[in-house]
This record gives C-alpha cells, structure tokens and sequence, in this order.
DNA sequence: CACTTATGTTGCCGTAGACAACAAAGCCCT
DNA sequence: AGGGCTTTGTTGTCTACGGCAACATAAGTG
C-alpha cells in the first residue's frame, strides 16, 4: 500500500517516494501555478523561472492547453530583439464559486483561475442564519450562477470561508461562536445541494492567503495577518510560504492571545485577550452608532483623529496599544516580513501609526522587529472569494491532468 | 539561470521546476531519512513506507551503500513467513560534530548519522566566553575528536546550537545576551579553525526539532516547545513538519511572548512577558542557592509540592500559572498535537500539573485544547548535541549523492 | 537586406522507476 | 523430512519524460 507507514519509528514526516508521474505533475502544477498566479505569463519566462527545458515547457503547456487549463496567444510583444515568445494565459472558463456565509448575508463569488471575481451576489438575512440556511441560500445562489455560465465552463468546486473553526479532517464547522454554529457540516449541506465537491476553512486564513497570493503580502513567505469582522478577531499566518492550520485546522486563532491581566472577556469567554480589548461594538458605542460599514467606521475614526475627541480618542489609543502589544508577540513568534491588518484594524493601526509602531518596537525584539513592515489589507471586499476560491483551485492545481471537472450546464 | 524569478508578479513560493535528477535525489533522501531517524529499517519495510518498487529500493539502497552512508545486514529476522528481508542501518561512521556555548561550559559532541552521541567533551569556563573564546575551545576539542576517530570516518561538517539569535542569512549570531554576544561570526571562527562546514541555530528551535524528531514528539507534525536554560525561556514549534524560522531566522522567541500587564522585565527588557514571569533565578532565591542543576533543582521543587512551603510555594504557583497561561496562547496560534516543556519548566508542570492543565485549558479555545498533550523533555542532556548536529545533516540528508565529506585523518 | 538574437519545434538520447518472471529463503503442515 | 506457501531479492525489459542539439522562425539592427 503506497505511503503506509510500517515501523512505528519512522514517523515524522512523509517518507513517500516520487517517481515520474510525480514529476509530471509538479511541473504541470508549476506553470499552472505561476500563470494562476500572474495571470498571464510569457513562455520565455516560464523556461526561465522554471529552469526547465524550452522544449520541457513546450510540451507542459500543450498538455495544460488540451486540458483546456490554459490559453495561447501571440503576445503584442515588442521587449527586445528575437522571436517575440508566446503569451500564455489561465484559462477563463475555470472557475470556482467561492461561499462567505455571515451574520447579516450570504456571499457567493464566481473567481476565475486567472484570480478575477467574475460575479458577486449577496443575499441579506434579517437575522443570523442557521447553518441549513446558509446552505440553502449558497447552494440557490451557486445553481442559479452557474445556469448563468458560459456552457461547458470548467467548474472546480466550491470553496467557502466561514468565520468560526473548521475542522480540517472532515470539514465540519465545529463552532462558530456568533454565527451561533456548532459542529455544522456546513460543507456537506452545500455539496447536497448543488452535486460540487466543497472545501472549507477559516475566514481569516483564507484571508491571509488571499493577501500573500493576490494582496499586499505577495512574494512574501513570513506573514502575519489580522482580520476584523463583526464577529471578533481573526488571524492567520504564513509560515515558510505554507499556510498555518495547526493539528486539527485550528490554528492561526491570533486573536485569542492573551496580552493583558483585563478581566474583560472575548467572545469566546477568554480573558485579557487582543480580541476582548480592541472591539468593534466599543468603538460603534463611543461613536453612538448601531451599525456601521468598515468605511464608515474609518471616517468616523479619521474624524476624531483631527478632532481630538476626548471619549473616543481614548478608547482608540487604547485599542493602538492593545493591537501594537499583540502584534509584538506575533512578531516575536513568527518573525514575520509583513504583518498585515485587515478591517477595521487598518483604520486603528492608521489613526495613530506613529505610536502603534513605537509600541510594537518597544515590545518585541530588535532582532524581529527591524525588518518587520506593517501594512493594510489591499484586497477590499473581494478578498474572502478571492481566498475562498483558492481551496477548490489548490486541488486542481496540485494534480492537474487528473482533476475531473463538472461541468456548466449548456444553457437552454 | 536557474530558478531565476522574472516577473515580479511571480513571486509566491517557488517555481523551479523538477527532473529525473532531482527524482532520484529526493528518493535517495526519503530512504536516507528514514534510516536517519530510526536506525535500522528493513528493506520491506523501505519498500511499503515510501510506496516505491522493490526494484527501485533495492537500488537506492545499493547506490547509498556504494556512497558509504549505509551498511546492508542479515537481520536475524523471524517475523512470520517469507524469504527474510535484508537490515538496512545508517552508517556509524558517519558523523556530525556538535558544539553548544553557554555560560559556564562549551560542549561538543560526536554524533552519528543513526543519531547516537558517541562522545561528548565539556571544557569548563569561569567566566561567559567571548565568541572568540568559545569558538577556540569548540575548535580544539573538535579538531582532538577529529583525530580520535576511526580513520576513514566520513565527517558531515558541525553543528552548533547557540542560546541566541541566530541570523539566517550568515549564519552570524546576532544576539546571545547573557553570553553578552552581538554580531559575532562563531560560525565561521570554527569554521577558519576546523576547515569544517559550519552550521548554526538557536538552541530552543534545535532542541524542538530534536525531540520532534527523536525524542518525545516524535511522529508529531506540529509541535510547540519551551525551554529554560540559565539564560531565560527560549521556543521552538513544528509548523506542518517544519522548523519555524522566520523571514530572517529570529521566529519561535516564545519566552518574550506577552501574557501581563507586570512591568516586571525578562532578559531582554520586554515586560509582562513569560520570561518575565518564570525565572529560575527567582526560584533560586526562594530555595535561597546560588546554582543549580535541573535535578537540585527539580528536587527542592518536589520537596516543597510535598511539604507545602508556603514561600517557595506561593512563587512556584505563580510560575505554574504563569507557563499555563503562556503555553495557553500558543495552543490558541498553533494549534499543537503536542507541547514540549523541558529543562526546569518540566519540574515547574509537574508541580502541580492539574492546576496548570485547568488554567491551560480556561484560556485556549477548546476545539484546540481538547487534544493537546503536555509532556516533558525526553531527550536530556543530549539534546542539544543531536539537535545540533542534524543541521549538518540535513544538508546530507537533501542530496545524498552529492554531498561531499571531510575524511577524519588516519590515524598515526 | 544580411546579420544577430531569442524563441518555438522536432527528433534523439539517457535514465530511473514500474513491472514481470524467476530465484532464494524462511515458515508451516502433513 | 519434504513439499507447499509466502515473502523478498535480483535481473532484464519497457516506458515516459526531461535534456539536448539542430533547425526553423520571427522579430530587431545597421
């Protein structure tokens, strides 16, 4: 049996052999990979990045091609002397449907391989929808998009980011504390309903991933990352250019840390944590609001930065510090290139950058802290889909010519 | 050129293809590691864990035995019916030397590929040695073993394990502050004295990667681990089966981690931190010694679990509490099969390990705590020397056909 | 309009893993 | 004791895929 692990000692680690196949594949999935990424990609560039044969790349795009993965053209060319090289592309009929169930609507996205949000449709809740719910809204939405598709469209899958722990085993959300969900196999429901193959994960982590692949973390293998949502503090981390996902797919809670002797709690009943201390309902109650858009909320913020409101101000200088002094233990844990801020936490980090950073250097070690660039999200609303999509396009990427497709149905 | 990166877009993990070549390599490497970590594996055994031909194995195994890096036996088998399978081990002569500086001591070590520590030479210091220092004492001892050997004894390079932050990049040990080390080259000092390759890393990541890989968290993919020395708390965590390193080498300071709002300061003059917290120093004080080994130490400690000092008693509490709530975080980030406490920290869980399991578990989220492990360092005193030396031969272990030995002179 | 340069294409080669057939070496049962 | 049975090592053949070199192609260059 191939991968089975026979002596107890031998353990850590994969000890599972390659062979050619393997080879094939990878290569595949590495131009496949550099064009999902980029987009489009000159073949000459391929060769070059890849360090493979011209010939080697010739016929790994061909393959990609009559998979129907990847598209040709003469580029317009012009950079320099030679036989202008072809312009390869991802092809735009694959696509994934990305899910983003919360507690006021549910999200589906159409993402292309190529990482373009084609379509987006929101379906308002008055009140935070159970777990069936959800389902149902995402699995209408999902059917009604893809009658919509170009016939024989590529369908990878669909990749939901929800905002609770997944667990990574079986995919069920084993809680997600104000969605009010607990052990939902939210995943199986959604692949009932529209016969998809469906992967979940966390909001945050797919958020991260989203800002190193396509975002303000690109080209970075150390990042950070720090999410805002109604619902609390999320977090993410890469590590090595891998996500973080921990033993069971928990891992990455950033915002359960504890960093202070505050009794207050979060969310999830911790004490003393970043989350129980920098919170979007505390800012909403200084500003006499009920509700409020992350844009909103940040004009409100950018106000009483020129204000110099006593009451708000106080609460903001606070949340600075309470997001620098957590951010300082990331940055002493992972050593990160960039950390990233997504939500309403650009908003603070930006209402006082000057002290935010002094704190974070003031609280972590020189050696971490010298290199380290702070940065707000870039991916606006797109983001979550964005991330979520790369679930179902991860599985085709890691094996392309074996990865079977559903199809769009030809419209009638 | 290989693996050069062209397009800026192109930057996310790396691109650089595969080839026949590196198949054999890898296949060479898989078969070598599992040698590595469990000493002697069967040739059957070779064949169902990497999932490879018997073929195919039998002639790794021939060309790694050509290469001197492993010796083929009878094993005196037995294990139901069938023709017996050839015992293949690693190579004892094989070596890797192991050099760890600290304050009191410089110790080096010789350890096998099989990972055992065949020798171990500790020259005493009065006082904390320059880089200077410590690097002419791990060079002479070095070159002393050298000669000792079995001539012929194929050397890998050396290994050196340093309690302070190592900078990737160069290898330059970019902080030890209470060995009051900055910028200092050690690496290359015994490099210029030994002509050996040098390779270097904090002591907290190696002891980690140490009893992930031969100690107590063997067969664990993610791992959390701290450690205390004489010089404060270090860390060290597996993340997906890899070393945590950071963009510049400085991730996994877990000690300067911040979990109060105590201004009381750690080694490094970050406040409230873990380090801060739980000082050996101060339980030093309380047992009113001027030093210690970890087993007086562990001794005073039992003493007083048993005796219920209330002096000593109401510090070690603290310190129970202390570490829960440190390790609490962690558990939250990482999500961990298993947490590693070693030197005194091991003696400060047993001291009342209910107590620290319930605060551990008051402050994690329980999808991520409800399967963690705690345990304590298996590997004793030397850890460090086979933590050490895996760093020498993991650059073995990644290409085993091209890396090229030093040969320990004949013997005169 | 030749010359240079860079790239795509094609055919050939070498190699390493898979596979199958056979040999070898131990159990197990009568 | 000896003949299955079972598992493993060995050997020769096959195949697929990346490297390579020669040639074709399509620009730029003077």
């Amino acid at each position: 049996m191939k991968g089975e692990i026979v002596d107890s000692k031998v353990q850590a680690g994969s000890f599972v052999g390659r062979n050619r196949e393997d080879v094939r594949q990878f290569n595949l999935s590495i131009v496949l990979r550099m064009l999902h990424f980029a987009g489009t990609v000159s073949r000459s560039q391929l060769t070059s990045a890849s360090g493979l044969n011209r010939s080697t790349i010739s016929g790994l795009v061909n393959e990609l091609e009559d998979l129907g993965l990847v598209t040709e053209s003469m580029g317009e060319s012009s950079s320099g002397a030679g036989r202008p090289s072809l312009m390869v592309s991802a092809a735009e009929d694959v696509v994934a449907f990305s899910v983003n169930p919360d507690v006021d609507a549910t999200t589906v996205g159409v993402v292309t391989l190529g990482g373009h949000v084609i379509t987006k449709r929101r379906f308002q809740t008055r009140l935070q929808p159970t777990a069936q719910e959800a389902a149902q809204i995402a699995g209408r939405l999902i059917n009604e998009l893809r009658d919509e598709l170009a016939p024989n469209t590529k369908i990878a899958g669909v990749g939901a980011a929800v905002p609770g722990q997944v667990r990574l085993a079986d995919g069920v959300v084993r809680l997600a504390p104000h969605l009010n969900w607990v052990e939902q196999p939210f995943g199986a429901m959604i692949g009932q309903l529209t016969g998809l193959p469906v992967f979940l994960d966390n909001d945050a982590s797919l958020g991260c991933m989203a800002e190193r692949n396509f975002g303000v973390g690109r080209g970075f293998d150390d990042v950070v990352y720090l999410f805002s949502g109604s619902g609390g503090i999320g977090g993410g981390a890469i590590v090595n250019g891998q996500q973080l996902r921990g033993a069971s797919g928990y891992a990455g809670e950033l915002g359960h840390v504890r960093i202070s002797d505050s009794t207050s709690s979060d969310y999830s009943g911790l004490p003393g944590t970043l989350e129980s201390l920098v919170r979007r309902d505390d800012l909403l109650e200084v500003f006499k609001l009920d509700s409020a858009t992350d844009e909103e909320l940040e004009n409100e913020i950018l106000a009483v930065r020129d204000a110099r409101s006593s009451q708000a101000g106080k609460m903001l200088s606070l949340q600075v510090e309470a997001l620098a002094l957590g951010l300082a233990s990331f940055v002493n844990i992972f050593n990160p290139e960039v950390v990233i801020v997504a939500g309403f936490l650009g908003a603070v980090f930006d209402y006082e950058q000057h002290r935010f950073l002094e704190v974070l250097k003031a609280n972590s070690l020189a050696a971490s802290n010298e290199r380290v660039i702070v940065r707000r999200s870039g991916l606006g609303s797109d983001l979550l889909m964005i991330g979520a999509a790369e679930l179902p396009f991860r599985s085709l990427l890691a094996r392309p010519s074996e990865f079977e497709f559903v199809r769009a149905k030809a419209r009638r």
